[in-house]
DNA sequence: CGGAAGATTGATAACTCTCAAAAATAGTGG
DNA sequence: CCACTATTTTTGAGAGTTATCAATCTTCCG
């Protein structure tokens, strides 16, 4: 049942279980293993002072109607991405960040560790995703983030995205929306790691992604994405070993749903995955701005 | 793996999977199995005009400190409470409810279901709950919210809502707050689901209901409190199976931990039903005016 | 090329599920 | 108030999915 072997448990993540990490952006990278690289394959965003800060404004855009105002602001707070290493600990559950953070380009999720080492990941940040304008105005945080690849981010000072929020109510009611829709897909994944069965579970979480990246141009046209995760880092999202996770994708593979490779994954057939995985993205449609 | 057998799904879910509930407020109770009364023990709520939605008023206290505006406000937009049946459906997946529902006294769930009939119980709402704000202000819920017990419901407009949250936005904050708390217990959950042996995942349920129900004094003296769910519900609470829920019920009663009877549970040995849980409050303690 | 992380495989164990039936409980109606 | 019925709980046996353990192979990076 435990699993606390340096499988389930990444050094990143091993390490911070009696950490004290901080603010830990001018950190050398904190992880052991090897990074991985980031490779930028559609967000070629070398970022200009005119064009700061796009992904967030796309996506709040999902969300509201922004005005000018309201786009200027998002770019008056938005610095200049840096670009941190993949297993880099954004919010460590129980330390009051102080920042919110700004995935401009990679991956990070969020997760929850147990005392004997075992790890659930909660959700999954991509380009354009806010980690979190609650844990900066509220308490400390209950989880934790961490980048899964080498990652874009923009650093936003807690008071300034509280100006913001007072000034510009409709980024308020978009982050709202936001994170409206970020809580239906964690009710998704209750149901998913709760009612489905391996195949399901893992299929499903690949549709998601599909979904998700898709909507923010992420998707090549072949059908394949990047998806930073390695086998373990799937077992922990869907609540399985990775033993069955690789054996659950060799199944996956040998029916010619998927292939994951690189750290991409590629979507061979993706009627038959959305069929096997019972997938059906109503959740994910939850948007104010319909287009 | 399926289980569509009358076990799992009690009939008021079953018939709404083909349904179309839109506002059953002044439906007959629509569950055909036997209604459970409603015992309140502790709250004796007869409301009076002068004491409207007290549990609600209570309840936001802990995340702001409330003037005596808005708790005018709050007791304007309270109508007297009605009493409606286990099984009565309040929020259906997909239909626009147009009201929001403040559980007065009782207890209603959130759930989802599958094609082939399979729950998953997203969480439980214990008086003081809304249910709710984003359900009214945005697209169509991706979920389902069902009584459990008899309870005391007051529906309240979409609009009157608005309004308030417009003009006291103390209350609005203090309600972003509260529902930061559900967000908190929604990843904790699924932490519970996804990585926590059967034992641990019931221990854990009972551990969580039991401080929620503490914090608004709804556990008796010898530490029982009312938990009206069958074993079908804790395992669409856990992810398990009715007949395991009902072997682990066994453990814990044998250990001496628990009893479950009448619909009301009995904690006899808090420390070590925490212990068996690995339960840590901490994620429940999210709250910004601690007393 | 060397070493570490990750993927794969095989054998075995364990937890949890399924099916089916019996016992107990609670609400219904006469 | 008792019999009657539906629901819920409990039990047993057996099956199945998933976990565990341990070794090997592969890939990636320095």
């Amino acid at each position: 049942m435990l699993r606390y072997n340096g499988l389930a448990i990444s050094p990143p993540y091993a390490a911070e279980v009696g950490g004290d990490v901080h603010d830990s952006w001018n950190d050398a990278p904190q992880q052991l293993h090897r990074p991985r690289d980031f490779v930028p394959k559609i967000v070629v965003s070398s970022p200009s002072p005119v064009d700061l800060a796009p992904t967030l404004v796309r996506k709040l855009q999902r969300f509201a109607r922004l005005e000018a105002a309201d786009i200027d602001a998002l770019s008056a707070i938005s610095e200049t991405p840096k670009t941190l290493r993949a297993g880099h600990i954004l919010v460590s559950e129980g330390y009051r960040p102080g920042n919110v953070f700004l995935i401009e380009g990679g991956m990070a999720c969020r997760y929850k560790l147990l005392p004997n080492g075992q790890r659930q990941i909660l959700g999954f940040l991509i380009p354009g995703d806010l980690c979190d304008i609650h844990f900066a105005r509220s308490g400390r945080p209950d989880h934790s983030v961490a980048l899964l690849s080498n990652s874009q981010i923009v650093k936003i000072p807690e008071r300034r995205i509280a100006e913001m929020l007072a000034a510009h109510p409709r980024i308020e009611r978009a982050l709202a929306l936001a994170e409206q829709l970020d809580v239906a897909i964690l009710r998704e994944w209750l149901l998913n790691v709760g009612q489905r069965n391996a195949l399901q579970k893992l299929s499903h979480f690949f549709c998601e992604m599909h979904v998700r990246l898709d909507k923010i141009g992420l998707v090549d046209d072949d059908g394949s994405f990047d998806l930073p995760v390695n086998q373990s880092a799937l077992a922990d999202t869907t609540g399985l070993t990775p033993v069955h996770i690789n054996r659950t994708l060799q199944r996956l593979r040998n029916d010619g749903l998927v292939r994951l490779h690189h750290r991409r994954l590629l979507i061979l057939d993706h009627d038959r995955l959305a069929a096997t995985a019972g997938f059906d993205d109503e959740y994910l449609q939850f948007q104010q701005c319909k287009r």
